[in-house]
DNA sequence: TAGGTATCGTACGGATCCAAACGATTACCT
DNA sequence: AGGTAATCGTTTGGATCCGTACGATACCTA
Protein backbone atom coordinates (compact mmCIF):
# COMPACT_ATOMS: atom_id res chain seq x y z
CA UNK A 1 0.00 0.00 0.00
CA UNK A 2 1.74 3.18 -1.16
CA UNK A 3 1.88 6.15 1.11
CA UNK A 4 0.99 8.92 -1.28
CA UNK A 5 -0.75 8.73 -4.62
CA UNK A 6 -0.43 11.01 -7.58
CA UNK A 7 -3.37 11.63 -9.85
CA UNK A 8 -1.89 9.19 -12.31
CA UNK A 9 -1.53 6.42 -9.76
CA UNK A 10 -5.06 7.00 -8.58
CA UNK A 11 -6.38 6.68 -12.09
CA UNK A 12 -4.51 3.46 -12.65
CA UNK A 13 -5.80 2.01 -9.41
CA UNK A 14 -9.30 3.06 -10.29
CA UNK A 15 -9.13 1.14 -13.54
CA UNK A 16 -8.01 -1.98 -11.77
CA UNK A 17 -10.62 -1.68 -9.10
CA UNK A 18 -13.56 -1.36 -11.46
CA UNK A 19 -12.31 -2.81 -14.68
CA UNK A 20 -15.14 -5.31 -14.73
CA UNK A 21 -17.66 -2.49 -14.93
CA UNK A 22 -18.57 -0.60 -18.11
CA UNK A 23 -17.45 2.82 -16.95
CA UNK A 24 -16.44 6.10 -18.56
CA UNK A 25 -12.92 6.50 -17.25
CA UNK A 26 -12.13 9.60 -19.26
CA UNK A 27 -15.03 11.39 -17.62
CA UNK A 28 -14.05 10.24 -14.16
CA UNK A 29 -10.43 11.29 -14.55
CA UNK A 30 -11.38 14.61 -16.04
CA UNK A 31 -13.73 15.52 -13.20
CA UNK A 32 -11.32 14.33 -10.55
CA UNK A 33 -8.64 16.51 -12.09
CA UNK A 34 -10.94 19.49 -12.11
CA UNK A 35 -11.77 19.08 -8.48
CA UNK A 36 -8.18 18.64 -7.40
CA UNK A 37 -7.02 21.55 -9.48
CA UNK A 38 -9.68 23.84 -8.06
CA UNK A 39 -8.73 22.86 -4.52
CA UNK A 40 -5.02 23.30 -5.13
CA UNK A 41 -5.41 26.63 -6.85
CA UNK A 42 -7.76 27.98 -4.22
CA UNK A 43 -5.48 26.87 -1.43
CA UNK A 44 -2.40 28.39 -2.92
CA UNK A 45 -4.01 31.70 -3.79
CA UNK A 46 -5.56 31.90 -0.36
CA UNK A 47 -2.33 31.25 1.48
CA UNK A 48 -0.06 33.29 -0.74
CA UNK A 49 -2.16 36.35 -1.43
CA UNK A 50 -5.40 36.52 0.52
CA UNK A 51 -4.43 35.47 4.00
CA UNK A 52 -1.83 38.22 4.49
CA UNK A 53 -4.63 40.69 3.82
CA UNK A 54 -7.00 38.82 6.12
CA UNK A 55 -9.34 38.03 3.26
CA UNK A 56 -11.42 34.93 2.75
CA UNK A 57 -11.57 33.24 -0.64
CA UNK A 58 -15.29 33.84 -0.85
CA UNK A 59 -14.93 37.36 0.46
CA UNK A 60 -12.35 38.10 -2.20
CA UNK A 61 -14.59 36.73 -4.93
CA UNK A 62 -17.37 39.03 -3.77
CA UNK A 63 -15.04 42.01 -3.82
CA UNK A 64 -13.70 40.99 -7.20
CA UNK A 65 -17.19 40.62 -8.63
CA UNK A 66 -18.18 44.07 -7.43
CA UNK A 67 -14.91 45.45 -8.70
CA UNK A 68 -15.65 44.15 -12.19
CA UNK A 69 -19.33 45.03 -12.33
CA UNK A 70 -19.36 48.18 -10.19
CA UNK A 71 -22.73 47.46 -8.61
CA UNK A 72 -24.95 44.39 -8.43
CA UNK A 73 -28.04 43.09 -6.74
CA UNK A 74 -27.27 40.61 -4.00
CA UNK A 75 -28.88 37.65 -5.77
CA UNK A 76 -26.67 38.22 -8.81
CA UNK A 77 -23.57 38.53 -6.68
CA UNK A 78 -24.38 35.21 -5.04
CA UNK A 79 -25.02 33.54 -8.38
CA UNK A 80 -21.88 35.00 -9.87
CA UNK A 81 -19.68 33.94 -6.97
CA UNK A 82 -21.33 30.54 -6.80
CA UNK A 83 -22.72 30.66 -3.28
CA UNK A 84 -26.25 30.70 -1.93
CA UNK A 85 -28.11 33.87 -1.10
CA UNK A 86 -27.99 33.03 2.57
CA UNK A 87 -24.26 32.62 2.55
CA UNK A 88 -23.82 35.93 0.83
CA UNK A 89 -25.71 37.69 3.60
CA UNK A 90 -23.09 36.63 6.12
CA UNK A 91 -20.14 37.36 3.87
CA UNK A 92 -21.50 40.77 2.95
CA UNK A 93 -22.03 41.54 6.60
CA UNK A 94 -18.40 40.76 7.32
CA UNK A 95 -17.15 42.83 4.41
CA UNK A 96 -19.40 45.71 5.38
CA UNK A 97 -18.15 45.61 8.96
CA UNK A 98 -14.66 46.14 7.57
CA UNK A 99 -15.89 49.02 5.48
CA UNK A 100 -15.02 47.38 2.17
CA UNK A 101 -18.48 47.42 0.60
CA UNK A 102 -21.66 49.48 0.85
CA UNK A 103 -25.28 48.42 0.84
CA UNK A 104 -27.51 50.56 -1.35
CA UNK A 105 -31.24 49.77 -1.08
CA UNK A 106 -32.98 49.95 -4.42
CA UNK A 107 -35.38 52.84 -4.88
CA UNK A 108 -37.39 51.02 -7.52
CA UNK A 109 -37.94 47.71 -5.78
CA UNK A 110 -37.70 47.85 -2.02
CA UNK A 111 -37.04 44.14 -1.80
CA UNK A 112 -33.73 44.65 -3.52
CA UNK A 113 -30.38 45.66 -2.12
CA UNK A 114 -27.44 46.62 -4.28
CA UNK A 115 -23.87 46.04 -3.24
CA UNK A 116 -20.88 48.06 -4.34
CA UNK A 117 -17.31 48.63 -3.33
CA UNK A 118 -16.55 51.42 -0.91
CA UNK A 119 -13.58 53.64 -1.56
CA UNK A 120 -11.55 51.53 0.82
CA UNK A 121 -12.66 48.40 -0.99
CA UNK A 122 -11.71 49.87 -4.33
CA UNK A 123 -8.30 50.85 -3.04
CA UNK A 124 -7.83 47.37 -1.61
CA UNK A 125 -8.64 45.70 -4.90
CA UNK A 126 -6.39 48.03 -6.83
CA UNK A 127 -3.53 47.04 -4.60
CA UNK A 128 -4.29 43.34 -4.26
CA UNK A 129 -5.36 42.24 -7.69
CA UNK A 130 -2.04 42.70 -9.49
CA UNK A 131 -0.45 40.53 -6.84
CA UNK A 132 -3.27 38.01 -7.11
CA UNK A 133 -2.90 37.84 -10.85
CA UNK A 134 0.83 37.43 -10.62
CA UNK A 135 0.33 34.29 -8.58
CA UNK A 136 -2.30 33.10 -11.03
CA UNK A 137 0.16 33.59 -13.82
CA UNK A 138 2.79 31.63 -11.96
CA UNK A 139 0.40 28.74 -11.38
CA UNK A 140 -0.42 28.29 -15.05
CA UNK A 141 3.10 29.11 -16.11
CA UNK A 142 4.02 25.53 -16.84
CA UNK A 143 1.11 24.93 -19.18
CA UNK A 144 1.49 25.58 -22.87
CA UNK A 145 -0.53 28.57 -24.04
CA UNK A 146 -2.47 26.66 -26.65
CA UNK A 147 -3.31 23.83 -24.28
CA UNK A 148 -4.42 26.37 -21.72
CA UNK A 149 -6.82 27.85 -24.20
CA UNK A 150 -8.27 24.47 -25.06
CA UNK A 151 -8.59 23.67 -21.38
CA UNK A 152 -10.40 26.89 -20.64
CA UNK A 153 -12.79 26.40 -23.55
CA UNK A 154 -13.51 22.83 -22.50
CA UNK A 155 -14.19 23.90 -18.93
CA UNK A 156 -16.49 26.60 -20.11
CA UNK A 157 -18.58 24.28 -22.20
CA UNK A 158 -18.61 21.90 -19.27
CA UNK A 159 -19.93 24.58 -16.95
CA UNK A 160 -22.70 25.41 -19.34
CA UNK A 161 -23.79 21.84 -19.84
CA UNK A 162 -23.61 21.25 -16.12
CA UNK A 163 -25.54 24.28 -15.00
CA UNK A 164 -28.21 24.06 -17.67
CA UNK A 165 -29.99 20.94 -16.46
CA UNK B 1 -26.14 46.54 -15.57
CA UNK B 2 -27.01 43.06 -16.82
CA UNK B 3 -28.79 40.65 -14.54
CA UNK B 4 -26.74 37.51 -15.16
CA UNK B 5 -23.28 37.11 -16.57
CA UNK B 6 -21.84 34.21 -18.46
CA UNK B 7 -18.20 33.34 -18.11
CA UNK B 8 -17.57 35.03 -21.42
CA UNK B 9 -19.23 38.26 -20.39
CA UNK B 10 -17.33 38.25 -17.15
CA UNK B 11 -14.04 37.87 -18.94
CA UNK B 12 -14.87 40.72 -21.29
CA UNK B 13 -15.82 42.98 -18.40
CA UNK B 14 -12.64 42.04 -16.60
CA UNK B 15 -10.57 43.15 -19.53
CA UNK B 16 -12.30 46.50 -19.66
CA UNK B 17 -12.00 47.02 -15.95
CA UNK B 18 -8.30 46.43 -15.75
CA UNK B 19 -7.08 47.00 -19.27
CA UNK B 20 -4.70 49.65 -18.04
CA UNK B 21 -2.86 47.09 -15.95
CA UNK B 22 -0.30 44.60 -17.26
CA UNK B 23 -2.16 41.44 -16.36
CA UNK B 24 -2.19 37.81 -17.45
CA UNK B 25 -5.76 37.43 -18.64
CA UNK B 26 -5.35 33.91 -19.93
CA UNK B 27 -4.30 32.76 -16.48
CA UNK B 28 -7.15 34.58 -14.79
CA UNK B 29 -9.77 33.19 -17.15
CA UNK B 30 -8.37 29.71 -16.89
CA UNK B 31 -8.46 29.64 -13.10
CA UNK B 32 -11.90 31.21 -12.95
CA UNK B 33 -13.14 28.52 -15.30
CA UNK B 34 -11.61 25.80 -13.17
CA UNK B 35 -13.24 27.09 -10.05
CA UNK B 36 -16.65 27.47 -11.65
CA UNK B 37 -16.45 24.08 -13.26
CA UNK B 38 -15.52 22.39 -10.00
CA UNK B 39 -18.41 24.07 -8.22
CA UNK B 40 -20.90 23.19 -10.92
CA UNK B 41 -19.79 19.60 -11.18
CA UNK B 42 -19.75 19.08 -7.45
CA UNK B 43 -23.20 20.60 -7.08
CA UNK B 44 -24.72 18.53 -9.81
CA UNK B 45 -23.22 15.25 -8.67
CA UNK B 46 -24.25 15.96 -5.10
CA UNK B 47 -27.82 16.74 -5.97
CA UNK B 48 -28.31 14.07 -8.59
CA UNK B 49 -26.52 11.12 -7.06
CA UNK B 50 -25.30 11.67 -3.52
CA UNK B 51 -28.18 13.40 -1.81
CA UNK B 52 -30.69 10.60 -2.48
CA UNK B 53 -28.33 8.29 -0.61
CA UNK B 54 -27.82 10.83 2.17
CA UNK B 55 -24.14 11.14 1.36
CA UNK B 56 -21.98 14.23 1.58
CA UNK B 57 -19.55 15.11 -1.18
CA UNK B 58 -16.63 14.78 1.18
CA UNK B 59 -18.03 11.63 2.70
CA UNK B 60 -18.36 10.09 -0.73
CA UNK B 61 -14.79 11.01 -1.63
CA UNK B 62 -13.58 9.26 1.51
CA UNK B 63 -15.57 6.15 0.68
CA UNK B 64 -14.36 6.26 -2.91
CA UNK B 65 -10.75 6.59 -1.83
CA UNK B 66 -11.04 3.61 0.47
CA UNK B 67 -12.85 1.70 -2.25
CA UNK B 68 -9.95 2.24 -4.64
CA UNK B 69 -7.12 1.66 -2.21
CA UNK B 70 -8.71 -0.92 0.11
CA UNK B 71 -7.05 0.43 3.24
CA UNK B 72 -5.21 3.62 4.09
CA UNK B 73 -3.82 5.53 7.01
CA UNK B 74 -5.95 8.49 7.96
CA UNK B 75 -3.32 11.08 7.04
CA UNK B 76 -3.16 9.67 3.50
CA UNK B 77 -6.91 9.61 3.18
CA UNK B 78 -7.06 13.27 4.15
CA UNK B 79 -4.32 14.18 1.73
CA UNK B 80 -5.91 12.18 -1.05
CA UNK B 81 -9.35 13.67 -0.53
CA UNK B 82 -7.94 17.16 -0.13
CA UNK B 83 -9.12 17.96 3.39
CA UNK B 84 -7.26 18.53 6.64
CA UNK B 85 -6.62 15.79 9.15
CA UNK B 86 -8.97 17.41 11.60
CA UNK B 87 -11.79 17.49 9.11
CA UNK B 88 -11.28 13.84 8.29
CA UNK B 89 -11.70 12.90 11.94
CA UNK B 90 -15.22 14.27 11.92
CA UNK B 91 -16.15 12.83 8.55
CA UNK B 92 -14.79 9.43 9.48
CA UNK B 93 -16.77 9.53 12.71
CA UNK B 94 -19.97 10.15 10.76
CA UNK B 95 -19.24 7.38 8.27
CA UNK B 96 -18.36 4.99 11.07
CA UNK B 97 -21.58 5.80 12.89
CA UNK B 98 -23.42 4.68 9.77
CA UNK B 99 -21.38 1.51 9.66
CA UNK B 100 -19.81 2.27 6.29
CA UNK B 101 -16.16 2.18 7.36
CA UNK B 102 -14.04 0.50 10.02
CA UNK B 103 -11.15 1.81 12.08
CA UNK B 104 -8.19 -0.51 12.36
CA UNK B 105 -5.44 0.62 14.73
CA UNK B 106 -1.97 -0.16 13.45
CA UNK B 107 -0.08 -2.81 15.33
CA UNK B 108 3.32 -1.53 14.23
CA UNK B 109 2.90 2.13 15.07
CA UNK B 110 0.35 2.86 17.73
CA UNK B 111 0.00 6.44 16.57
CA UNK B 112 -1.54 5.27 13.31
CA UNK B 113 -5.08 4.31 12.48
CA UNK B 114 -6.08 2.63 9.25
CA UNK B 115 -9.45 3.10 7.63
CA UNK B 116 -11.21 0.65 5.38
CA UNK B 117 -14.66 0.03 3.98
CA UNK B 118 -16.99 -2.22 5.90
CA UNK B 119 -19.06 -4.75 4.02
CA UNK B 120 -21.96 -2.34 4.03
CA UNK B 121 -19.70 0.39 2.68
CA UNK B 122 -18.43 -1.86 -0.05
CA UNK B 123 -21.96 -2.81 -1.05
CA UNK B 124 -22.93 0.85 -1.09
CA UNK B 125 -20.08 1.80 -3.38
CA UNK B 126 -20.80 -1.09 -5.70
CA UNK B 127 -24.34 0.13 -6.10
CA UNK B 128 -23.66 3.87 -6.21
CA UNK B 129 -20.57 4.26 -8.31
CA UNK B 130 -22.02 3.13 -11.66
CA UNK B 131 -24.75 5.69 -11.19
CA UNK B 132 -22.21 8.33 -10.16
CA UNK B 133 -20.08 7.62 -13.21
CA UNK B 134 -23.07 7.75 -15.51
CA UNK B 135 -23.72 11.32 -14.38
CA UNK B 136 -20.05 12.13 -14.78
CA UNK B 137 -20.20 10.82 -18.31
CA UNK B 138 -23.25 12.93 -19.05
CA UNK B 139 -21.54 16.07 -17.75
CA UNK B 140 -18.55 15.75 -20.05
CA UNK B 141 -20.65 14.42 -22.87
CA UNK B 142 -20.57 17.66 -24.82
CA UNK B 143 -16.80 17.94 -24.81
CA UNK B 144 -14.81 16.47 -27.65
CA UNK B 145 -12.76 13.46 -26.55
CA UNK B 146 -9.46 14.90 -27.68
CA UNK B 147 -10.08 18.24 -26.03
CA UNK B 148 -11.07 16.45 -22.86
CA UNK B 149 -7.77 14.65 -22.83
CA UNK B 150 -5.83 17.87 -23.30
CA UNK B 151 -7.85 19.50 -20.56
CA UNK B 152 -7.20 16.66 -18.15
CA UNK B 153 -3.47 16.70 -18.88
CA UNK B 154 -3.30 20.46 -18.45
CA UNK B 155 -5.13 20.27 -15.15
CA UNK B 156 -2.84 17.56 -13.95
CA UNK B 157 0.29 19.53 -14.68
CA UNK B 158 -1.35 22.49 -13.03
CA UNK B 159 -2.05 20.52 -9.88
CA UNK B 160 1.54 19.41 -9.68
CA UNK B 161 3.00 22.85 -10.16
CA UNK B 162 0.54 24.25 -7.67
CA UNK B 163 1.05 21.70 -4.93
CA UNK B 164 4.81 21.58 -5.26
CA UNK B 165 5.62 25.00 -3.87
C1' DT C 1 -58.82 46.94 -6.60
C1' DA C 2 -58.31 42.94 -3.97
C1' DG C 3 -56.27 38.43 -3.47
C1' DG C 4 -53.06 34.99 -5.08
C1' DT C 5 -48.44 34.11 -6.70
C1' DA C 6 -43.64 35.01 -7.19
C1' DT C 7 -39.38 36.78 -5.61
C1' DC C 8 -36.67 39.49 -2.69
C1' DG C 9 -33.17 39.45 1.41
C1' DT C 10 -32.65 37.50 5.91
C1' DA C 11 -32.55 34.13 9.94
C1' DC C 12 -31.54 29.70 11.64
C1' DG C 13 -29.92 24.82 12.27
C1' DG C 14 -26.72 21.57 10.91
C1' DA C 15 -22.74 20.03 8.40
C1' DT C 16 -18.23 21.00 6.70
C1' DC C 17 -13.89 22.94 6.86
C1' DC C 18 -9.38 24.86 8.52
C1' DA C 19 -5.67 26.29 11.67
C1' DA C 20 -3.72 25.79 15.91
C1' DA C 21 -2.96 23.50 20.14
C1' DC C 22 -2.62 19.12 22.44
C1' DG C 23 -1.28 14.48 24.38
C1' DA C 24 0.59 10.24 22.90
C1' DT C 25 3.88 7.72 20.43
C1' DT C 26 7.94 7.05 17.73
C1' DA C 27 12.40 8.41 15.62
C1' DC C 28 16.64 10.51 15.90
C1' DC C 29 21.02 11.80 17.86
C1' DT C 30 24.87 12.24 20.83
C1' DA D 1 20.58 4.77 27.15
C1' DG D 2 18.29 9.24 27.47
C1' DG D 3 16.63 13.40 26.06
C1' DT D 4 15.07 16.15 22.17
C1' DA D 5 12.60 16.50 17.90
C1' DA D 6 9.19 14.93 14.71
C1' DT D 7 4.80 12.95 13.60
C1' DC D 8 0.57 10.72 14.57
C1' DG D 9 -4.74 11.40 15.28
C1' DT D 10 -7.74 14.20 17.93
C1' DT D 11 -9.81 18.23 19.92
C1' DT D 12 -11.22 22.95 19.91
C1' DG D 13 -12.89 27.42 18.21
C1' DG D 14 -14.35 30.10 14.63
C1' DA D 15 -15.67 30.87 9.82
C1' DT D 16 -18.04 29.26 5.88
C1' DC D 17 -21.63 27.18 3.50
C1' DC D 18 -26.15 25.09 2.35
C1' DG D 19 -31.15 24.21 2.61
C1' DT D 20 -35.21 25.64 4.49
C1' DA D 21 -38.48 28.73 6.34
C1' DC D 22 -39.99 33.30 6.91
C1' DG D 23 -41.80 38.16 6.51
C1' DA D 24 -41.89 41.86 3.27
C1' DT D 25 -42.61 43.59 -1.18
C1' DA D 26 -43.94 43.50 -6.04
C1' DC D 27 -46.47 41.61 -9.78
C1' DC D 28 -50.57 39.63 -11.88
C1' DT D 29 -55.21 38.70 -12.89
C1' DA D 30 -60.00 38.60 -12.54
Amino acid sequence: MPDRHTLEETERATRERVQHLPLDFAASHALLSIYRAANAVRGRLTNAVLRPHDLTWTGFLVLWTLWIWDSMETRDVAESVGISKGTLTGVAKTLMARGLIDRVPSTEDRRLVNLQLSEAGLALMDSIYPEFNKTESRIVGNVDAEQLEIMTAALRSLVESSESD
